[in-house]
DNA sequence: AATTATTTTTTACGCGCGTAAAGTATTTTG
DNA sequence: CAAAATACTTTACGCGCGTAAAAAATAATT
């Protein structure tokens, strides 16, 4: 183990007995390389624990194996499951994910995709804030960088979409309540940031039309990500009012189903599908902490794996491809209703 | 804003009528050139666009403008909070933060390590898995690259460990607790990822001791990092047997006690401080969503903002006194109550 | 105005690696 | 076994920037 410090590719190379451009050859594809000499070179590695300077490598590559990977809001622990599946993929793939959270800001994103730009990707994967998106600077950055839109669409923008179908995640949930009891109400912010919610009030009153039944939606003020807290506010106002439409509510998404629940569990309004329960409560995601509301919630899941599975084939496509597709692809993958203890 | 495109520092400089020396100067440190020819500067790069290669400014640079950022587990929007405050201070000061995840894997925590080595950063704020973490490759990476432990402590790693103070969190659950009702039974993991659960534990045998209580532990099984399930599990397991020592259970952490809170309203005990309560439940964290269990639960919450501020501020320390302290600092927030309906 | 201190310019070299071209060695194919 | 195909070596240059040293310009001080 007494081997001096290796300090570049080429005393690497001399010491591995490989000449340095194939010693850089294998560093950008192992399998470019034969396999006796991949052998001796990762012979060579395992002794002397040599990495080449990232820096340098990428200085002069057009684009590099680096790969982005943008969030709207990290605290929302839906995200922190999809980025751990698309980090996996990445790094099994050979490329070098990086993680950025816009946090809520439209600002926050505009600086990420200043700082992208600079790290020269192969590819982002951009799940957008949604409606406080600057729709400019992300089409400008479409421009520049191959990026795959998720989660939330922005009509045009990026050589692909990949998310979830909202219709299927609405019309699952609107069917199975008018069916087993009162038809839902739509339970929702009057603002919402993200276009998902919008997709899904229509689905809801498309639904509704489709069954013949009388569309009912509540829309609750509130700004920004707190969702629970909104939901919270929202509903005890509502139930404070007594102006519950119907005994069935469904909610626009997870988060706002949590305050909610929080709220009826706090005016003393049994939730759930027994004789003895006030009203029912289903909800679109599959967040997370869902499974662990009082009562569990009733919710359409997204189809997590596919999402963020299908994300990044898209993503490798895309990069094989030079970066470009012919035409734009949009892929919805349908959800499933997951049936607990709330509706 | 027909100007061409500047492809490299020299053009830039040229544009801006600066040497290219003055400018490469300025990027490192803008207020170490003359004001006069930092708004030279500063109106070309408005004009041009232009930004300086950040591989080629770092792979002569011993030590780069980046900073590592290193938590567990990013599906825990306790960590969510975390990361933000830390990415803006980070940003504000000049700073590139890089947030990396191990996903509680410890493969991944030293892979992480691995790459961070190789971005030459100026310093790292580290949040390990705890038990399962490499112990040695840490010490080694710490060796290597000035480091800030923070969240949890590993003795004698890294030049500082700022934290919140464990006893602080369990002395104030268990006075209330033994105060308004009988003494708390203790609820945790037989086997605890995080250090910080032992210190819990024993804090919380010591203040039984000192309040001449008799101490309850009540040990669940499970591993990995579901802990709302674990807690779940572990609560159906007891309740079911009807096996609670006492009316009041004290959580190691919100996580735990989201899972127990969900156990008891599946089997009808009913959680509050009321005389139509089955038991009291209290916690430490205050994670975000103990806001919305049901009931809100009452728990001893972290410092956030200190911990989050002082970490960024002991690094920034670290990295201006050249990377290292004389002596090993730990710092210590402490908890406060936060009385909520569950204790 | 002269002296001193500070900042900028000029010149020049090097970092670690990518990569192109031409030649040599090795493997594969028929 | 020879011819063809593939892989590797040698040589050489360039990328975009950091940075050192000496000279020149500018600003601050007396």
């Amino acid at each position: 183990m007494g081997e001096r410090k290796i300090r570049n590719m080429e005393e690497f190379a001399s010491v591995s007995g490989i000449s340095r451009p194939t010693v850089s050859k294998y560093f950008h594809d192992p399998t470019s390389v034969r396999a006796t000499t991949r052998a001796r070179i990762e012979a060579a590695i395992e002794q002397y624990d040599y990495r080449p300077n990232i820096y340098a490598m990428n200085q002069n590559r057009e684009l590099t194996k680096n790969i982005g990977v943008v969030v709207p809001y990290l605290a929302d622990p839906f995200f922190g499951e999809i980025v751990r599946v698309i980090e996996r993929r990445c790094i099994e793939a050979g490329f070098s994910p990086s993680l950025f959270s816009s946090h809520g800001s439209a600002e926050q994103e505009r600086d990420i995709l200043d700082t992208l730009r600079s790290l020269k990707p192969a590819g982002v994967l951009l799940a957008p804030l949604g409606r406080l998106s600057d729709k400019s600077a992300i089409e400008a950055f479409c421009r520049d960088v191959p990026t795959v839109l998720f989660d939330s669409n922005i009509e045009g923008m990026g050589e692909s979409f990949v998310g979830s179908d909202n219709y299927s995640f609405v019309s699952q949930t609107v069917e199975y309540l008018s069916r087993t009891g009162e038809p839902p109400s739509f339970f929702e912010m009057k603002n919402p940031a993200n276009p998902n919610a919008n997709k899904r009030r229509r689905a809801y009153l498309d639904m509704m039309e489709r069954l013949g039944l009388e569309p009912n939606v509540m829309q609750i003020d509130g700004t920004g990500w707190a969702f629970e807290e909104i939901g919270r506010q929202g509903a005890l106002e509502i139930l404070n009012r007594g102006a519950l439409p119907t005994d069935t509510i469904l909610c626009s998404n997870d988060r706002l189903a949590i305050g909610l629940l929080s709220a009826c569990y706090e005016t003393g309004h049994k939730v759930g599908r027994g004789p003895d329960c006030d009203l029912r409560v289903a909800s679109h995601d599959d967040h997370p902490f869902s499974r662990y509301t009082c009562p569990s919630l009733t919710t359409a899941a997204h189809d997590y794996a596919n999402v963020s599975g299908h994300s990044v084939e898209t993503l490798f496509r895309l990069i094989e491809s030079g970066g470009r597709f012919e035409t734009r692809e949009e892929t919805l993958f349908s959800a499933h209703l997951i049936m607990r203890d709330s509706a």
